[in-house]
DNA sequence: GCTGATTGATACTCCAGAGGTATGAAATGG
DNA sequence: CCATTTCATACCTCTGGAGTATCAATCAGC
């Protein structure tokens, strides 16, 4: 049994006539007539009724009817969608993004690529930088947004936007009362950032910027996620650096402030060396005409 | 392109060596590279990035892997369900019959039936009995449990259960009063009926029943239903001789009583000349064994 | 850097099976 | 009863899938 013995099938069920069912294959009758035979054969029971005079479908050959079609669509549209995958206008796209990103960044992406490409199937994964970074070597994302001028041997990367650290304290702190803080600000403080396992751009920058001026940060507590960071300070537990494009709805009780030569970073879309996913060019694409238009909301 | 390429990329997909893929085809390397080959020019795009050394699956032959599973399964799944539906054990079995047997005989029936072929799917249809009748002949209905003496020409009829007329009338009817009745006392009465036209058997019944002692009925109104007829009667609108088995779960106001020498039909279950559906020697099998040990439960 | 082993690609041959033509057999209609 | 229609059979042809032998490229180990 094959498909080209279905269509056979499936010419003869829906013309009941052997010469016009072998005319519609580009056939003559005798060799249809065969096939029609050798199918009955293999499959082990008889799908027409038929005499020298008229042909009529059996139950077994009425059921076999719908699954034939259902088979034959399936296979015709699996056949035409390989060249649509390989063209990247059809298909999966796994992307991982940093926390930081979630707000602005990727939203505007997923947005304009899904414009573009909307038979692709945009799988968002939000994960810690270094697991990005392992998992785009790995090749179990293709494409990530992340920070910029990390070592891993991307292939491409394009930027998208650049952060910069902001100051967050509980509204009652007395460095809220200051319109801009500085390094030395921070000296006495107890601060709130990530270890350098999880996000090592931040807290380099973090560490760099305190110790420009000599200062030594007291990291007091170092949990993962950005959003716990956050958490913790509003329960007054320390203050915190944080990119700048996380500041923007910031929790009751908390207030952010901008710090003098704020440390930047880049934004990047960057794409994994292992997957050669046809779906990303053009999403690289969308990231640059979006590229330096996309503004992070600075807080209001 | 065929469902045995699609069996040879599997192959090569899931062992990602040619030598071991082809083995498992029991065929030898190169004829297999070959037909991947082929596989990748029919369908215009690489599904394998390969070296001498290395073979990997691109985005294209990854998302083509998932598909050709699926389509393989199906295809499979309708091979073999061909020997099951041609011996009855699977498929799709239409089964007309009227109302006065849809409270205890086709409940039987079906249970009875579906034990025995769970996977035959039943197709119930509820028509009056000369829809029924031509739908048997046109083999919209595979079979029928309806009344029997026929004049169609049905392959095979067996007895499921008799049924006997019996007469309804409001609980303050002068009728309701006697035992029993007979066609006598109908003589007066405004009488509810189906036209003969929906069921000839129960018309031409009554109509016998009160020619017996030269009585001609006067037919008041003639609803198609059944359960129209009671409803009529509770109104109050007129008298009523419907099968005993439509007598058991009278509305409130109505009452049944039993009629003299009452007029009896068999209820049967009877083939489509048309179909030849496998799935229905089962169900005779059914019917024959419930048969006689079935009775039709009367009026407490 | 050379050598042998592994693995995919190519060249050539062979044959099963799919398709063509001619024709037979059965049923239908006038 | 004959002409026509329609499916089945007989026989032939040839495409295309599979086998064998071999080449080419890559990698491991000395």
């Amino acid at each position: 049994m094959d498909t080209r013995h279905m269509r056979y099938f499936v010419a003869l069920a829906e013309t009941l006539h052997f010469g016009h069912a072998a005319a519609r294959m580009n056939m003559s009758q005798p060799p249809f007539s065969r096939q029609i035979a050798a199918i009955e054969k293999t499959l082990g029971a008889r799908l027409f009724e038929r005499n020298s005079r008229n042909v009529a479908l059996t139950a077994a050959g009425r059921h076999f009817l719908e699954e034939c079609r259902a088979v034959l669509a399936d296979f015709d549209a699996a056949c035409r969608d390989v060249q649509l995958v390989a063209s990247g206008v059809k298909g999966e796209l796994k992307l991982g993004f940093m926390m930081n990103a979630a707000y602005s960044v990727v939203p505007a992406l997923v947005r304009l690529y899904s414009e573009k490409r909307p038979d692709v199937r945009l799988v968002l994964e939000e994960r810690i930088p270094t697991d990005i970074e392992e998992m785009l070597i790995e090749g179990r994302l293709d494409v990530a947004v992340t920070f910029g001028g990390s070592p891993a041997t991307h292939l491409r990367t394009t930027l998208l936007a650049r952060d910069r650290l902001r100051l967050i304290v509980p509204r009652d702190h007395r460095l809220a009362k200051l319109d801009i803080a500085g390094p030395t600000d921070l000296a006495t403080e107890r601060l709130i950032a990530a270890p350098a396992s999880v996000t090592p751009t931040l807290r380099d920058a973090i560490r760099n910027y305190c110790a420009s001026p000599g200062v030594v940060p007291h990291f007091a507590l170092e949990p993962r996620l950005q959003h716990t960071i956050i958490r913790l300070v509003a329960e007054g537990l320390g203050i915190a650096l944080i990119p700048q494009s996380l500041c923007a709805d910031l929790a009751e009780g908390l207030i952010s402030r901008p710090i003098m030569d704020a440390p930047e970073f880049d934004i990047v879309l960057c794409a994994s060396a292992a997957s050669s996913n046809p779906a990303v060019p053009v999403l690289f694409e969308v990231a640059e005409r979006l590229g330096g238009a996309l503004s992070l909301r600075a807080p209001g």
